[in-house]
DNA sequence: AGCACGCCGACT
DNA sequence: GTCGGCGTGCTC
């Protein structure tokens, strides 16, 4: 018998093709089924999805239904959770919902030939197939070395007295939970201890971990699987991030597909495995803006993480010691409206128990253009003397963000964006870090001819640079030999995206600091984020104000969250007794935020934070989203934007009963993007706003047939692309 | 997005 | 005379 069903596949957001399409099929295949369907000349991946769901375009003559090729065998349907959670993604994030399904699997999936799948289910077969979950403990093997930094984990440390009553509270209650946890108060033992008494207690249940990044899935990996692979064996725990190749992907991908491994660990891309018992989902670093993905559907993993937990009947834990403020205000009593529990562990735990110093040096007194005022460089030699590392914060990469010639003043401006290029003197190049469009340093101004043109502004190479010469006098202690009578000169280290681009080098770069190979380390807010640095006594941001005044609203949250980070990272070694410092440069030593970052009072900065954000009617008092648009010119950007806005506030309110949503909405005047230009594209953007979120989704997917028929229209003429932002982070 | 078809310039 | 540039058009 001959069934009709709905299959999603992958088709363009702006294509004239729906993402949802109509196949036969001899046996009836349910919903959540992965199948190979013909598409034109080619065949290519689909899933079955349900007709209701699927809401499938109007009608298509019977006679063109082509039949599905096949199913995939071995690989079972995809639950209702997952159907569901894929749905929900593409209405709110405003994708198709083919792009959203189909995004969310394993290229692998739709790259191999079923020959090929077919191999590797066999190969692979010990996690791939539905066999039982739970290999037996694999006693005896052993445990993975610890990093150092970390405690031999197969001990389980004791927990602390907020440590216990936390879980606690997550074990009676059913969440979503806020882990508002200091740095260094033990979250991630936290964690741990959740996925540990899961697994312990439910024989099937998954767990999946998040972290914001790449680079800290490796010492998250060394942590859980020193936990649990002795417990329950080498396929239990798998990670899965785009830093890894498509066949490890996959493998990962069906391991947790069949249920094989119990844990997944990974970044944003993680939240869409499918996990058919997932019963935990822990968000670390939950503040982090790498949660929200700026391509294809730009979702965010943290929200839909708490989506998720809904659906798969999953406990949600997010953690930071700086919450995102939408978190901070979720998490408010229950009886001011709060939808999460926030749990509060404000210790550090062990001997490292005592907050870093705040120190804030007031550079309206130091020498003018002072880099390093006199103060902290004085600190600085005192660590080194001390035997002690120091940490130096700029968050700019590159010698110097500008090249300026002195006679006519010329600058270094990218040719292809309206952004200037980087000076990166390490290999005389000058860099667009929009375009990636690079030269060599000129000898002499482009325009004038003069010789001397000089670098503007500074970033860590520079700094790095500066420091040494700084430092060039002060020797490291008890290191006289022979071939240095006067003892080693002090080593000053970067650590940024250029010293790290090669593989496996960020990692042995911190390994060279941890080994005390280095006396002071300068970088980006890479260095800020998740690595423990024990024998870093002092951490300085040399010049932070720029977010203090920039027009982004949420600058200012970013920022604290940022220099949290980083004073999170000194003094974590029981042994080195002495107080550790964080020194704040700064023009506005009384700025409340350094005032409230002094104090450690996060609850405090972000109360003020959120009166501020409800009197200005921004998020979380206001929904927003922003519709971008690229062309040739910024004209045609704009009115592209401006046409549909009007064609919005002209003909929708005559459809049928949208005054009311239509009332709720604010369309603002297209306006150019901050970076205008990019790689010769002109981009420009619309704000929508909204007090109600509801009403902002409903005008949005209403308003899509608008944007695609102004596409299609005169206007729409020269445009390249636009994309809808629900919740952009930036504006 | 793929992958076709389709109509105009420099090569075996 | 073909190989190949990428402009428009279609895919259940």
């Amino acid at each position: 018998m001959t069934h009709w069903l709905c299959v999603l596949v992958q088709t363009p957001a702006h294509a004239t093709l729906g993402s949802v399409l109509s196949y036969r099929s001899e046996s009836l295949l349910t919903p959540g089924t992965l199948v190979r369907v013909p598409l034109g000349k080619r065949e290519t991946l689909g899933v079955v999805w349900d007709a209701e769901s699927a809401h499938a375009t109007g009608e298509f003559d019977p006679e063109k239904i082509r039949s599905v090729a096949g199913s995939l065998e071995g690989i079972a349907p995809l639950s209702l959770a997952w159907q569901q959670l894929v749905t929900f993604a593409s209405q709110y994030y405003q994708r198709s919902i083919g792009e959203v399904a189909l995004a969310a699997l394993p290229p692998q999936l739709r790259e191999l030939s079923p020959e090929q799948m077919q191999r590797r289910l066999k190969r692979g077969g010990r996690s791939a197939g539905h066999s039982a979950p739970c290999p037996p403990p694999a006693l005896g093997a052993p445990p993975l070395p610890a990093q150092s930094t970390q405690p031999p984990s197969h001990l389980h440390p004791s927990l602390s007295p907020e440590q216990a009553t936390v879980l606690q509270q997550i074990h009676s209650q059913s969440g979503p939970f806020l882990l508002f946890g200091a740095t260094g108060s033990g979250k991630t033992e936290v964690y741990l201890h959740c996925v540990q008494t899961l697994l312990a207690n439910e024989p099937h249940a998954q767990a999946l971990v998040m972290v914001p990044e790449i680079n800290l899935t490796p010492q998250l990996e060394a942590r859980f699987k020193a936990r649990f692979v002795p417990l329950y064996g080498e396929d239990a725990v798998v990670s899965l991030h785009s830093g890894m190749t498509n066949p490890q992907r996959l493998t990962s991908w069906l391991a947790a597909h069949s249920g094989v491994a119990r844990i997944v660990l990974g970044t944003r891309m993680a939240v869409f495995a499918s996990m058919p018992q997932l019963r935990l989902i822990v968000v670390d670093e939950e503040h982090d803006p790498s949660y929200k993905s700026s391509e294809g559907a730009r979702y965010s993993a943290r929200d839909l993480a708490v989506y998720r937990g809904r659906l798969d009947g999953a406990k949600v834990l997010l953690g930071s010691a700086t919450p995102s403020l939408e978190s901070w205000h979720h998490s408010r009593p229950a009886a001011e409206g709060g939808r999460y529990l926030r749990l509060h562990m404000p210790s550090r735990i062990g001997a490292s128990a005592a907050l870093p110093l705040v120190r804030r040096v007031d550079m309206n007194h130091q020498p003018r253009n002072a880099v390093f005022s006199i103060p902290l460089l004085e600190a600085l030699k005192e660590r080194v003397a001390r035997g002690e590392q120091s940490m130096v914060f700029l968050n700019r990469r590159g010698y110097a963000p500008v090249l300026q010639c002195a006679e006519c003043g010329w600058k270094s401006e990218c040719p292809h964006c309206s952004a200037f290029r980087v000076f990166h003197k390490i290999d005389r190049t000058l860099r667009c870090h929009h375009c990636g469009f690079t030269e060599r340093v000129p000898r002499a101004c482009p325009t004038c001819g003069n010789p001397d043109i000089a670098p503007l502004g500074r970033g860590t190479e520079r700094l790095e640079e500066h420091l040494a010469e700084l430092l060039a006098d002060v020797r490291r202690p008890d290191t006289v030999s022979v071939d240095f009578p006067e003892g080693e000169p002090v080593r000053v280290a970067r650590i940024d995206a250029d010293t790290t681009r090669l593989k496996g080098e960020l990692q042995s770069q911190l390994a060279a600091v941890h080994a005390g190979d280095v006396d002071v380390l300068v970088g980006t807010q890479m260095i800020a984020k998740g690595h423990d640095f024990r024998r870093i006594t002092l951490v300085a941001a040399v010049n932070p104000d720029g977010a203090l005044f920039s027009s982004d609203f949420r600058a200012p949250e970013r920022l604290f969250s940022l220099l949290m980070q980083a004073a999170g990272r000194s003094g974590r070694d029981a042994c080195l007794g002495a107080r550790s410092e964080v020194w704040i440069q700064t023009f506005q030593p009384a700025h409340p935020l350094y005032a409230a970052l002094k104090r450690h009072d996060y609850p405090n900065f972000a109360n003020a934070q959120l009166k501020e954000r409800e009197q200005a009617g921004l998020p979380p008092f206001t929904a927003q989203a922003l519709v971008r648009a690229e062309a040739r010119t910024q004209d045609v950007a704009q009115a592209f934007l401006n046409a549909a806005s009007a064609s919005a506030q002209n003909d929708m309110p005559q459809w049928a009963g949208w005054e009311p949503v239509l009332a709720q909405i604010t369309l603002y005047p297209a306006v150019p993007m901050s970076v205008q230009r990019v790689a010769n594209v002109e981009r420009a953007q619309m704000l929508v706003e909204s007090p109600s979120r509801g009403a902002l989704q409903q005008f949005l997917s209403a308003w899509q047939v608008v944007l695609h028929a102004t596409r299609q229209g005169p206007v729409g003429k020269g445009v390249i692309r636009w994309a809808i932002d629900v919740d952009p982070l930036a504006i």
